[in-house]
DNA sequence: GTAATTGCAAAAATTTTGCAGCATT
DNA sequence: AATGCTGCAAAATTTTTGCAATTAC
């Protein structure tokens, strides 16, 4: 087991973290760079990725599993959703669908008019699962 | 309004399809390529990715909102989910959790050991809702 | 014949990494 | 002093685009 990084206090930690907390919409790691920029015009992006990635690891943000790495498609339009394993990212299908009641009750008071909902869950895998009995 | 473009049947696009459609996962375009390949060989990735957006505008396919485009952060780490307006792309918070039933419900059949749940509800923003009544 | 489609190569966009110097503990 | 962090530049990844040739309709 890795001695369990210590982390440290930077300015631009301080910064990026401060700025991602207050934002009340979800910035992308470039959006939230030119806006600490104002601040602290020196940082750098490569510097907002590297503490974004240990914020998270650390719990301390979130990465939303929305956008990045590799999109992907799906050939089957039924409604179903999904369910993604964290262990080795595999991605498998739920069938059913979520009572509308339910998509109601969350979107009452958004003033949105609701065209779809999506469901993933996150969870082990059966494999993963006997893999990794910790984490 | 543009005059609604029709499609053509090509053998690269027939390919795609089907082998999109019968993969039980979800692939990205470089997999789904790699796959298409053994049995087309001349085909190359930007095929596939025009096809792609081709057939998921046509709503013959679903592009899986998860993946692809930027990576999003979120500094706060409560439990939420969240609304994403289809017209402008952006996205709100929804405050409240899902019942638990409804996870396992989900989840029963699956043998996944559930950690997560993250619901995301599409629509139009009140602004989009007001700008396009059509679509 | 017309317009959609393709392959290729080049470009754009996004994210990661190597490294030398700097800063925090 | 030790090692985590930063900026920069370069690389790696993923997606989009221009263009001329080809193909479906």
């Amino acid at each position: 087991m890795p001695p369990e990084q210590v982390l440290r206090q930077t300015r631009q930690r301080n910064v990026i973290l401060q700025e991602l907390q207050r934002m009340k919409s979800h910035p992308s790691a470039d959006e939230l760079y030119q806006r600490v920029r104002r601040r602290h015009p020196g940082l750098s992006l490569s510097t907002v990725y590297r503490n974004l990635d240990v914020l998270s690891e650390q719990g301390v943000i979130q990465k939303l599993d929305v956008g990045g790495t590799q999109r992907r498609y799906d050939g089957d339009l039924s409604e179903h959703h999904h369910i993604r394993c964290t262990g080795c990212g595999r991605v498998d299908d739920l069938s059913g669908n979520l009572p509308c009641c339910i998509e109601d009750a969350f979107a009452g008071r958004s003033g949105y008019k609701i065209t779809g909902h999506r469901l993933e869950l996150t969870g082990l895998c059966p494999k993963c699962r006997r893999k990794k009995p910790r984490r």
